[in-house]
DNA sequence: ATTACTGCAAAATATTTGCACGTTG
DNA sequence: CAACGTGCAAATATTTTGCAGTAAT
């Protein structure tokens, strides 16, 4: 965490921007986030560990600030509501397996899957920076419940 | 073609909806669209072609019955701005290189990479229905504009 | 001191919906 | 003719921006 508040401080620094108490608890915030969540949330929770003041507008200036000092990372591609992020400071990278029926979300990491996405980028002359990847289906219990739907959440 | 309408109008007739002048006007021009299109972006080419009245109302309201159908499928997830389409219909399955300088769009198809999805939903015992990858990165002629951007478009 | 940050309200975008009328099966 | 589709305008939802005052370097 603390080196995670270093990096942006030094990020912000290099931009010629400032570190403000609201900024820090934004960060710590998303940080400490389990899970993945949208601009909406992280206010949500930033409200409820009493940072009354850490309006809206406050909230989705920092986001991308946290994207470029690497803290968070957009995530859950295929959401079609408002994007999400995840906390990623330091954290190896993953990509998500996601239930279509109860929402589950799996995390999974793949060295073949990597190396296999930089020769096909090598193969059409691309330097690849980074990409999206999510697999979606039907997870054990929600296929054993049958057919349709199974227990929301 | 014809097969995609009359796959189209079978998709409406199982849930009692109906086809339309507007409707299969929004499929043809869906379907022969060249890329990737939003929303608005197909409205325009409609209104071109000379269908002044497809409101875009109605074509947000065609665009959820095209994917059910098969006929578009939804494309480039990492874009921020709304959501893109493109044609599917009989069309093979691939996914896309992005340039995150020039923007142009490379498709890519990969068996190995298709195989490789497949055994990682099996290992977390998740039936694969779908999946969204993405590569971005930047192409070979914006690498050679030596740092910065390339020309746009 | 200078320059950036913040809350607020208003604007911009993207998408959805209610309704009265026109069209399809 | 009964049920659905359409245009239109208004409503939502999400994200961005201008501004005047506050805080950080």
């Amino acid at each position: 965490m603390g080196r995670a508040l270093e990096r942006f401080r030094a990020v912000l620094h290099d931009r010629s921007l400032k570190m403000s108490k609201v900024r820090e608890s934004i960060a710590r915030t998303a940080l400490s986030y389990e899970g993945h969540f949208s601009v909406d949330e992280l206010h949500h929770l930033l409200h409820a560990r009493g940072v009354r003041d850490a309006h809206m507008a406050t909230v989705y200036r920092a986001v991308p600030l946290l994207v470029d000092a690497g803290l968070i990372q957009p995530a859950l591609a295929s959401k079609s509501d408002g994007q999400r992020y995840e906390a990623a400071f330091e954290r190896e990278h993953h990509d998500h397996l996601v239930c279509t029926s109860c929402g589950r979300v799996v995390e999974y990491q793949s060295e073949t899957l990597e190396a296999l996405q930089r020769e096909i980028a090598q193969r059409y002359d691309f330097e690849l920076d980074d990409h999206v990847h999510e697999l979606r289906g039907r997870c054990k219990d929600c296929r054993r419940a049958t057919s349709g739907h199974s227990a929301n959440s």
